[in-house]
DNA sequence: GCAATGTGATTGATTTTGAGTGATTTGCAC
DNA sequence: GTGCAAATCACTCAAAATCAATCACATTGC
């Protein structure tokens, strides 16, 4: 194995995951520890990567750090996005909260004049590159696992902007309304309601019916959603009793 | 066979899988060690490819040479990082504002148990992927020039953090203060330094002297200068009458 | 013949490597 | 906080790999 292959083989392991263990490298590159130790002392004076106690971190330009896990949206979601993004009227303030599918709404927003106002970071990296669109950035603790932010910086923010749409992706829908699977997020997304005149749910029709572990808010407050066609008669009426605008995405 | 021939089947090799071993190359095309050793000198002095030890790496498109990479202005940037990365005692509170210098500083601060606040959207997705690193994002405009947030939103948000250290890249130095190339981020600055206990200033020696669009601070309010070694005796001395900690970084 | 060039072998110098050592740091129990 | 064990680190050293330099020989073309 050559030096400078075995380094690539470090550069590209690394990068892949951002984080790895010295002693995982040692086994998956088949070099001593004081060697590959050697190798990433040599990434780190290169500013490749930053050495840490027990291993090293990626620190180069190209990665995405939140793309590995959306892997290839599916098409459904994206049909999904494409119609919720159609909703959005030229000149429009349009709050977007974390998600995947809310993810997908952003990429179908890119190139449209608007102002856009999120907390997630993945979203903010798909639009800043958007010379057409004014961002602004709901701060606070970011959430490492989904690069969302909350807590009380993230309310505080909120509370002085007024948006014209949100745009949220529920973890679970049921008659008694919204669910998400992340506790701490749901302070910060009931005040986005507060924030936003007209509620858009983006999902698919798997959600309907299952709950998670955080209520958000009851059906009645949601204005309009945006699903597959594979709603049920049912739930098409359970939505419209609920007073909520129906958009079904055909395949 | 032929010179030519053969270095052509060598080129050809290596291009194939990127990288060859010496050996492998011997073997491959039957002449002695100290031949294909000469010719890969050669194929090095025209560019073909690139000499490394045991072998030769195929410099196409696919393959990035880290070495190439890294001016001489960035090695001082790094080594200016560096020196200021280590500042920060583990568990600390950090503040980070916008730019190239601060950017680099927060990549040595990868892998830190630390809390960092910023306002910058680099700065971020550096840290993102550190799991020792609590990250608290100020909100605001997201300036895209730069992807730094600012204004009101970014402000408040700043009103409500205490951070122990604060690390500003400035534009320029002069006897009157800090000065800052961009007048939007100038009252965003102000209140970092209000949030903060202790204003560290990482600069290049090129910056003083310097001025620049927009004043930001007396020099009386820095803490401490890390700079490298090209700062004159005038300015040292202009810098500890001042009453600032200096921190010269050596080459 | 003989100069020019390419080739392969040899040699000592240099670099890289893996193992071993003691020093530091970390996490955990108290 | 204090103390302790485990993990991780920086450092040294000898062996191995690789390198640059040199030399003698072969081939070619004049």
């Amino acid at each position: 194995m050559l030096v400078d292959q075995r380094r690539q083989q470090i550069l590209e392991i690394t990068e892949k995951s951002g984080f790895v263990a010295l002693s995982d490298l040692v086994e998956r590159v088949g070099a001593s520890e004081s060697t590959v130790r050697r190798d990433l002392d040599y990434l780190d004076g290169i500013g490749q990567i930053r050495r840490t106690r027990g291993g090293a971190a990626y620190v180069g330009d190209s990665i995405t750090p939140f793309e590995v896990r959306g892997t290839r949206a599916k098409e459904q979601k994206q049909h999904i996005a494409a119609a919720a993004a159609a909703l959005v009227e030229p000149g429009e303030t349009v709050l977007l909260d974390g998600g995947t599918t809310t993810l997908e709404v952003a990429k179908h927003l890119v190139g449209k004049p608007l102002q856009v106002v999120t907390n997630s970071l993945p979203i903010i990296n798909v639009l800043v590159s958007s010379p057409q669109t004014e961002l602004i950035v709901i701060g606070g603790f970011l959430y490492p696992k989904t690069g969302v932010n909350l807590g009380p910086i993230a309310v505080a923010a909120l509370k002085s902007i007024h948006a014209r749409r949100l745009f949220v992706s529920a973890g679970g829908i049921t008659p008694a309304g919204l669910f998400n699977s992340n506790a701490l997020l749901v302070e910060t997304e009931r005040q986005m309601i507060d924030s936003a005149e007209e509620l858009i749910v983006v999902s698919d029709s798997s959600k309907l019916g299952h709950s998670a572990l955080a209520h958000l808010c009851p059906l009645d407050v949601v204005d309009r959603l945006v699903v597959d066609e594979g709603i049920t008669e049912e739930w098409k009426q359970i939505v419209q009793r609920a007073g909520i605008e129906l958009t079904v995405v055909g395949k």
